[in-house]
DNA sequence: GTGAAAGCGCTAACAA
DNA sequence: TTGTTAGCGCTTTCAC
């Protein structure tokens, strides 16, 4: 056919400039002495075809190194088996572990992920998702620093699913996939009573944090359900820092009346600072005062003396999740709400208890 | 013509089962009442067109929210605007500044990235390679979780560029952009001398990181470029974490002998620990003992007691030059070797110097 | 069992 | 100044 010889020119002179431009179907129809409908069926294991054409057409493929063109496939179906990923904010310490869930299990899948941070800025997340949108991606997932409620994704009228993780959006029908603050907070306090703490403090990060808001209710709640009290001022919102997890110790163990005898900490940088304070103080930890950190941020608790335990959010897991579940959006499926995933406690040495369960 | 009414009625039919799938140019011309050839050129800005028809053209695409196909532009020219982002073993601290540096630079020429992990499993990444060829990525970008040599990134006679940042190849012919570790070791040690430290030791991490043979070789070179000699059993190589640095102190402020009156530490986790040691032992940083870290890692510099002086990477800066070197590269031009870009010093407390420059 | 050709959405060369 | 059409590389009917 005429359209086919001009290719075969086209190529041919391209060839000339561009060594080892990306081979097409043609080259291996020629190559294989077949037409390139015959190529597609033998590559694509479909129509009827005699074995040992697929078998030639297959092997002559591979020892030409022929790698299809996913532009013109995706063109065709109208499926890319692509994906976004923006960040609202940027890639930080919390972001890694989701986006490497995320990328493990889509391209278990074999759907690739595009990386854009939003970087804070309203209209630079716009032009990204104008690039995604353009670029026909299935799915878009955003992500962010802290798993605080944002302002919706804009998608422009696409239909492009779209999935919040480690994330929320303010609008009704989206579908956010969380850590379980409380029930992380409910955890650390039920290991400190198992061991016989009865005055727990909470110190913890500022209460704009939904994260800070739930984590002390999750405190609470597991204090009441032991018929625990929360000792006097022993709430103790501030910032995330190992500084006021220091101050906090001292204002806890200032007064000549004992202090608390069990510190949950809201993340793990307040835990070290308190640990350090303590130890400062001649307060023994983990024997006089137990402590219990938030984050699992490995580096950290493991170099605090004593080693931290501390509460995982599992955010691997919520990243893999969050690719499971896009891909049920990208398959039609309809999916709301909020959904909370467990985190688990990572018992180190700050608590006193025989050590056990995921010691790393 | 025949094809297209049957385009118009399969894209009518679909649009009965999905809602809202991307507008076509053809729909935009019928709406424009011109044809596909006219929208392109509006669109394109290119042609010859009457400005009203132009004007008139963008104005109902933009009315349709029109968003252009990039799959069928780029199965065009050839040309995908996207770049794969391929991580030899994780994601991890120094991966983000790289990453949000290339992805910032990348995006404003807009060139989208796809995220790969290679999980340090070759199999995984070759999939990923092998992916990102059939998607026609318009260059590759290798990065990893230290810096040192891999094995050459197998693209399988393919012509993409590929870039090595923050790690390099053992391929002769290949890029690869690292920071200038010797100049950061001679740095921190310039700013001990001149603060007239004379004793100067150096803490740091295991010699098969070419980050510590490297860092080594700047430090006995500043040194010996002003008289000074390394401290007898000064000198110690070891692991990258807290407990080293406190290990080390307590090595060399053992004997009963002074010891030195500075410490060049490996990276700011050795540093943090040398720095708690020491005040531990009573001894004043900076007053009697300075201390410079490496990483610039800012969460650890700052909240180190005193806060740490430390040499920066400047990875961000890496991450954007790497940008900037690929675009060159997917436009023809063709480098090769090594290029170390410069550390810088950030000044903070554990020197006694005044607190100046930048600060965080 | 295999080949021919229409078409995915777009661009650009050529006609009109 | 605008419209027509041949591709870009692939899939998938439909003829043969």
């Amino acid at each position: 056919m005429a359209g086919g010889k001009d290719t075969d020119r086209t190529r041919g002179a391209r060839a000339l400039r561009k060594p080892r431009a990306p081979l097409t179907i043609h080259d291996v129809a020629r190559a294989a002495n077949v037409s390139i409908g015959t190529v597609s069926k033998a590559l694509n294991n479909n129509g009827t075809l005699k074995q040992t054409t697929r078998d030639r057409v297959i092997a002559v493929a591979k020892g030409l190194g022929f790698r299809p063109n996913d532009l013109a496939q995706s063109l065709h179906r109208g499926q890319t088996f692509t994906v976004g990923l923006i960040t609202s904010d940027s890639f930080g310490r919390f972001s890694i572990p989701i986006m490497e869930g995320l990328e493990e299990e889509l391209s278990d899948s074999r759907i690739s992920v595009f990386m854009c941070n939003g970087a804070d800025d309203p209209e630079r997340e716009a032009r990204h998702v104008d690039s995604l949108l353009k670029k026909r991606v299935d799915g878009i997932v955003v992500t962010g620093r802290r798993a605080d409620p944002r302002r919706r994704l804009e998608v422009h009228g696409s239909n492009v699913p779209v999935l919040y993780v480690y994330s929320q959006s303010d609008e009704p029908g989206a579908f956010g996939l969380v850590p379980d603050d409380a029930g992380g907070a409910e955890l650390a306090v039920e290991h400190l009573v198992k061991l016989g703490r009865k005055r727990i403090a909470h110190v913890t990060g500022p209460e704009r944090f939904e994260a800070v808001r739930l984590r002390r209710d999750g405190y609470r709640k597991a204090l009441a359900h032991h018929g625990l009290g929360e000792p006097r001022n022993g709430y103790l919102p501030g910032v995330w820092s190992e500084a006021w997890g220091r101050e906090a110790v001292a204002r806890l163990f200032s007064s000549a009346r004992g202090g608390p005898d069990a510190l949950f900490c809201g993340n793990d940088q307040i835990a070290r600072g308190a640990a350090d304070e303590l130890r400062e103080r001649g307060i023994a930890v983990p024997d006089r005062v137990s402590i219990v950190g938030f984050d699992n941020w490995e580096i950290v608790a493991e170099a605090t003396r004593p080693s931290l335990t501390t509460i995982d959010m599992n955010l691997k897991d919520l990243g893999r999740e969050a690719a499971r579940r896009l891909i049920d959006m990208i398959d039609g499926k309809r999916i709301r709400g909020v959904k909370r995933l467990p985190c688990s406690i990572v018992v180190r040495d700050s608590c006193g208890a025989t050590r056990s369960g995921r010691g790393s």
